[in-house]
RNA sequence: GGGUCGUUGGCUCAAUGGUAGAGCAACGGACUCUUAAUCCGUAGGUUGCAGGUUCGAGUCCUGCACGACCCA
């Protein structure tokens, strides 16, 4: 290990402390109030000596400004940030000197009275300090802050503490969630937890990651999406369930896209994809009054307005305004041939493929307020209910905002036989070298043959959402630990 | 997987192919209302890794690692 000049000296500084019979990593502290409180127990107050009761606070030194027999210090705590303004007269001899020897980085707990300095600024003025935890580190430069993104991905805690907005945009996100939880339980919805770990995945198109458990001997997978457990409790008379966790696809990595990622899946019995759409827009625009206050913000320079009624508009709408030909009512090779007759390269794909296909090239991207799109064809949407008056179309909608899928839901099919054959279809997929097609679950099928009353459920990415509340350009911005690969430590 | 860009002191950044620098942080000193404190001084580098071209490479070339963005 290369010997590091400032933690050496650090390290020695510890040593020292000890020396001193100080115990640079004490058990406790004081029973202190953050700084929060202090600012705002101070807020009227404009007078000089602003409290004449003793003060407890205690935090992180992040800045120091030495002024002979005097020294101003910035503590940080979760709440804020003080002066403590100490000087060499309030002290014993000792107390001052050590007080000179503190790195920022360190944590201290200051004891003193409440003022305001000559030019306003809040402050305790210490009459007693002590060490809590020493700091063998140095903290990143302190007006640049932490700028190099793999660092700030690696190393969060040091992103927290040089980034102000860092921490702002992971405190929105645990508000935003928690005030959805609050929205659901309001609704009489019941939080439930299902395997991670499953035998067979499913409910999803994606590739899994595997695990095994060693006493069983068995591989496990990560589990892609919620869907088929939740939808055995829906079953079992548990008609409000919703589960709110991370689900794992083993896929490539993007601004959208991280291998763990938090999904909320809410099912209802009784429901159906029209109370899906009412649920979501009620759920997004409530969560969206409750913590950043307004229907319309900015992401990334785009105005978006979450005002609602969102629009709700048919798929097959999109894509035929987009390529300007009719998609509605015809068959996979008409469409492949207008495609192609326009100079559009298309795969030889399926018709809900094609569609699809059209639909990412061509429209998703456009798709900036919140757009509900509906009716997607049955052969990609093998969990939905076909609508019998729309032959081949399924009553499934997703959520589109800024050009990212946020939300997908549909009318739950329970019909089991049906549901064993879309699944039979899937693995015709499957067999085609379709490796995203998951295996047939039977404990699925198994209790869906004992009736599964009329059933709504949806699927919200939440990183997404966040990614757009917080104007984060990139999901890895909304995860305190992106996945990212391993590098060896110099 | 492909393309483009990036990796220089603890951090933020400089440096026509010609002695690797600055600011902050650190260390020593001065200073009792500073707040990007100020002033004087000191130290800190195998320029991501491995090769190659060259009298000479942070800089040019090849490969690799990691990251960012775009595309698939």
């Amino acid at each position: 290990m290369i010997i590091d000049p400032l933690i050496e000296n650090r390290k020695k500084k510890l040593d020292q402390w000890r020396r001193y019979g100080i115990d640079p990593y004490p058990l406790r502290c004081k029973r202190i109030v953050s700084i929060a409180q202090v600012h705002a127990s101070s807020l009227s107050s404009s007078s000089d000596e602003v409290s004449n009761a003793k003060t407890d606070i205690a935090g992180r030194i992040i800045a120091m400004r030495h002024m002979g027999r005097a020294c101003f210090l910035d503590i940080i705590d979760g709440s804020g940030k003080l002066q403590v303004y100490a000087t060499k007269t309030d002290f014993e001899e000792e107390a001052y000197q050590r007080l000179l020897e503190l790195d920022i980085g360190d944590f201290i707990g200051v004891s003193g009275f409440i003022f305001r300095t000559r030019s306003g600024e809040l402050s305790i003025k210490a009459k007693e300090w002590t060490l809590l935890a020493k700091a063998l580190r140095p903290l990143p430069e302190k007006w640049h802050g932490l700028q190099n993104i793999e660092m700030r991905y690696r190393h969060r805690a040091l992103d927290l503490i040089a980034n102000e907005e860092v921490r702002k945009r992971f405190i929105l996100r645990s508000e935003f969630i928690r005030v959805i939880r609050q929205y659901l339980h309001g609704k009489s919805f019941i939080e439930v937890e299902t395997p991670i770990m499953q035998l067979l995945y499913g409910g999803a198109s994606a590739r899994p990651f595997i695990t095994h458990h060693n006493t069983f001997d068995i591989d496990l997978y990560l589990r892609i999406a919620k869907e088929l457990y939740l939808k055995q409790l829906i079953i079992g008379g548990l008609e409000r369930v919703y589960e709110l966790g991370k689900d794992f696809r083993n896929e490539g990595i993007s601004t959208k896209h991280n291998p763990e990622f938090t999904m909320l899946e809410i099912y209802e019995a009784y429901s159906d994809y029209e109370g899906m759409m009412t649920l979501v827009e009620d759920l997004v625009t409530h969560s969206l009054r409750a913590t950043i206050g307004a229907m319309r913000i900015t992401y990334q320079g785009k105005e978006i307005d979450f005002t609602p009624p969102w629009k709700r508009v048919k798929i097959e709408e999109l894509v035929e305004q987009a390529v300007g030909f009719t998609i509605t009512g015809r068959n996979a090779a008409e469409i492949y041939g207008d495609a192609t007759a326009r100079g559009i390269t298309v795969p030889l794909l399926s018709r809900g493929k094609l569609i699809e296909f059209l639909f990412d090239e061509y429209v998703e991207t456009k798709l900036i307020d919140p757009t509900i799109v509906k009716d997607y064809p049955i052969d990609i949407s093998p969990l939905a209910k076909e609508k019998p008056e729309e032959k081949g179309i399924t009553e499934r909608f997703e959520l589109f905002v800024c050009g990212m899928e946020i939300a997908n839901a549909f009318t739950e099919l329970n019909d089991p036989l049906e549901q064993r054959t879309r699944f039979l279809q899937q693995q015709a997929q499957r067999r085609t070298g379709d490796d995203e097609t998951p295996p047939i679950d039977e404990d699925f099928l198994f209790a869906l043959e004992h009736g599964m009353p009329p059933t709504g459920g949806i699927g919200i990415g939440i990183d997404r959402l966040v990614m757009i509340i917080t104007d984060a350009p990139s999901i890895r911005d909304v995860i305190l630990f992106p996945t990212l690969k391993h590098r060896s430590r110099t």
